[in-house]
DNA sequence: GTCTATAGATCGATAGAC
DNA sequence: GTCTATCGATCTATAGAC
């Protein structure tokens, strides 16, 4: 079955055994990581037993890898664009994806896992790129490509260099509290974008 | 004294037991993160006795922000910006930026551990930024402010696109193991960066 | 100063009662 | 199925010998 979506479950109310745990396991991993999380720990979090957390799960690396497959497919980033203009499209699309993600601790913490795990863990920092860089690059370049009027002679390499931009923003201000060592505002950042993709022809 | 570089030091031939500590320690918390090394290992890697680590550090925090205060103010991030022409200055320093770094494993195994310790250890996160990230913005902006004839409106928002593409390339290509899920030639996001930056006025 | 040995806590994982 | 209780390993940190 397993309909309901792990971020939308209330604690208090999943009675739904297997989700309690990944309820508990989501709380203490995306806080504090693979190896400062304990079992003990998730479940107490998940308001369970160890033991019934090992009935479910063979051991701790085979519970990390169940929440983060089913985080990343629950979460799979899919993009809207608009077609016209695409002035208009690609700073919404801009300001769209930075709002996201900035307002999502969650995916903060997502983030900020499947980095520092990437050492230990390579498989699933390449589910997250599958699951969430992937699908947007190809979306966002096959849109670039579609403009000729943009002039683009390599419409991935700019597909990147704009989602690069706003995975810059995120992980400056966001993850490594730069927001009062180097602050800056994100619409400078779409702005900047703008004016480089668009060229200077709508800029004085 | 310590004129002595961690990074330049033989582990065989130092001599000096606060180097050899930190060289251990080095090893141990750029490989495994700071949860996963144990002071045993550490101690082992700087073939000492944990007590002696223990003399010179007061504790595992403490031992652990010394070490990367002391790789962090070694490795000071710069770079040279000859003035002309833009074209050059740019292509060259997106080229020598995204080779040292992805050459340089110790530093991504830094890189890793500032961002997935970033909850844990914010000061670390900021200091990382004020050493390695603000010194590189401040000294780019001004290269571009001093470029009228790129007609830049945000010349720190173009500065920063430019060194965020950089970034990105970095840790999807080799942090999160993307070379094989979403390969792409260094060269084509340099390319892309320069086309933008420098307008249509040099491409057919 | 540097070592060995160990205390005290916590870890992952499991046995056995119910 | 779910619990309590516990095992053996490993952790941080320190005491005490030399």
């Amino acid at each position: 079955m397993r309909r309901a979506k792990l971020n939308e479950l209330d604690p208090a109310t999943t009675v739904d055994k297997e989700d309690k745990i990944l309820l508990g396991a989501m709380q203490e991993f995306l806080a504090h990581g693979y190896v400062a999380t304990s079992m003990d720990r998730v479940a107490a979090a998940a308001g369970v037993s160890k033991a019934t957390v090992y009935s479910y799960f063979k051991d701790k690396e085979g519970l990390f890898n169940a929440l983060m497959s089913r985080l990343a497919q629950e979460r799979i980033m899919d993009i809207e664009l608009q077609l016209e203009p695409p002035e208009l499209a690609l700073r919404q699309l801009a300001e769209t994806l930075i709002k996201k993600m900035e307002s999502d601790h969650q995916f903060l913490g997502f983030l900020r896992l499947v980095i520092g795990e990437s050492g230990r863990f390579p498989e699933l920092a390449q589910m997250f790129l599958r699951n969430f860089a992937q699908i947007v690059i190809e979306r966002l370049t096959s849109y670039l490509a579609s403009r000729p009027e943009l002039n683009l002679p390599d419409p991935e390499a700019t597909a990147r260099i704009f989602l690069g931009s706003a995975l810059y923003f995120i992980v400056t201000q966001e993850l490594l509290h730069g927001k009062e060592i180097i602050p800056i505002h994100r619409d400078r950042i779409v702005d900047g974008l703008m004016h480089l993709i668009l060229g200077s022809k709508n800029h004085g």
